[in-house]
This record gives structure tokens, sequence and C-alpha cells, in this order.
DNA sequence: AATATATATTGACACACATCGATGAATGAT
DNA sequence: ATCATTCATCGATGTGTGTCAATATATATT
């Protein structure tokens, strides 16, 4: 639910807080947990075909999710030639983790 | 989202997530922290009406964001007399976290 | 230049959800 | 019995969201 009136955004917390309560997207998360898979070849991390591959979504869903994950700060992304290379954003994981420990 | 076909219900960790996601259910959930202040007098936990005195939400919403909570396991009612008791259930929120740091 | 690949964007759709006013149900008080 | 209070339920409404097909954009390859 928008909590600035303003600018029509949600308060950070309450953004990642609906990131995270998609079972897809937390799906997500953990398939960024695998090392080497990813197509590029870096250790860590998946592009975005790796994730369509691993989950059964269209194309655009998963584009979706990725924003919608890198819009709340939880993963990282990097352009490289055509391909999207997407990584957890692991102190901001264990902010919202600390976040949740202390409102909750 | 929907995770069993069948039933149409979601797994629990998914319903204790959408149930936290809503910043006017963080709210309620930090008010039940409180300790004293609850119509019945009971130490800790807090009434309905309680609650709707602290939110500046109708009464019919208050009762449907008690139900989620309820529904989701993350806080306990009491009907006493004419007065609904709802209190945190700690343990279920410790458990939330640790799945929550599970899962994350 | 033409083609293939990876991803984003757009438009649409169905559905979930937060919210409210009105009403009902249960209980206590007079 | 009547009335007031506490809460739930119903119906409606607007808004958000997950999903997809179609299309666009960017980049690499031939």
């Amino acid at each position: 639910m928008i909590v600035d009136m303003k600018t029509g955004t949600k308060d950070s917390l309450t953004a990642q807080m609906g990131a995270v309560a998609d079972p897809a997207r937390r799906r997500i998360l953990a398939f960024l947990k695998e090392k080497g898979c990813c197509s590029l070849g870096r250790k860590t991390g998946l592009c975005a075909c790796d994730v369509e591959e691993r989950m059964q979504l269209s194309q655009p869903t998963i584009s979706h999710h990725m924003q919608v994950l890198t819009r709340a700060g939880l993963v990282q992304a990097e352009k490289h030639g055509r391909w999207r290379w997407y990584r957890r954003n692991e102190e901001a994981l264990r902010r919202l983790l600390n976040a949740l420990k202390d409102s909750l």
C-alpha cells in the first residue's frame, strides 16, 4: 500500500517485504544462491535467461520480477553485452532481516 | 500468489509474509507490544477497539486486518464478553523470522 | 546489411486486496 | 424488553499485481 502520498512510493521496508512476499521471487532469490551456473561464466549470480530456465514463467514475467527485486535493492544488476547479470545483495538482505527483527 | 491449486490456499510462509508486508498490520503488531493498554485489563494485548483507537482506519478494516493476522497465526484471539482480546503469538513470530533467515 | 539472441516494454486480463458504509449478531446494561 | 456496545459480515469500489502475447530495443554474429 502506498505510504508517501506525494511521491506515491512505499517505504523501503514495505517495498522489500512486498518483494519477498511473493513465492516466485523467493524462489528466484534461492536460485541466485547457486554458484557457477551463470551463462556469463561468473562464479555467482545468474542471467535472466538462467532464471527463466529454472522457473516455469514467461520471459516478461521474469523480467518483471527481476525489476521488482532490483528496485527493492535486494538484487543488483549489471548489463554485460546482451545479458544482464543479477546477483544477490547480501548486505541488503541482512539489513532486511535485521529491520524485520526490530519491526516484528 | 496461490500455491495450492486444489485448495486455493497459500503456504504458511507466504501467508505470514503477506500478512506482515502490509504496513498497517505491522503497526498493529507494534501496538500489540504495549503493556497495560488493553480495555479488558490484561497486562498484554489489546482489544479490537483499542487497535481501532490507535489506527485511523474504520472498524471493518481493523476487523479484516485482525482476521488476516489471526489466520496467519501471528496473533491469537480470545473472546471475552463483547470484547475480543488479541495478543501476539511470539513463538510464531520467532519461527517466521527463523524461516525467513533460512529462506532468504 | 541481415539475422539471431537477450532483455525490456506495452497492453490486456483476471484476480487479489485494502478500504468503507450499511447491516447483522452477540453480549452487557438499564 | 429495550438499548448500547463490540465486533463480524456483506456488498461495493478502487487500486494493485502476477501473468502473458506481442512488440520493441539492444547487442552480437554472419
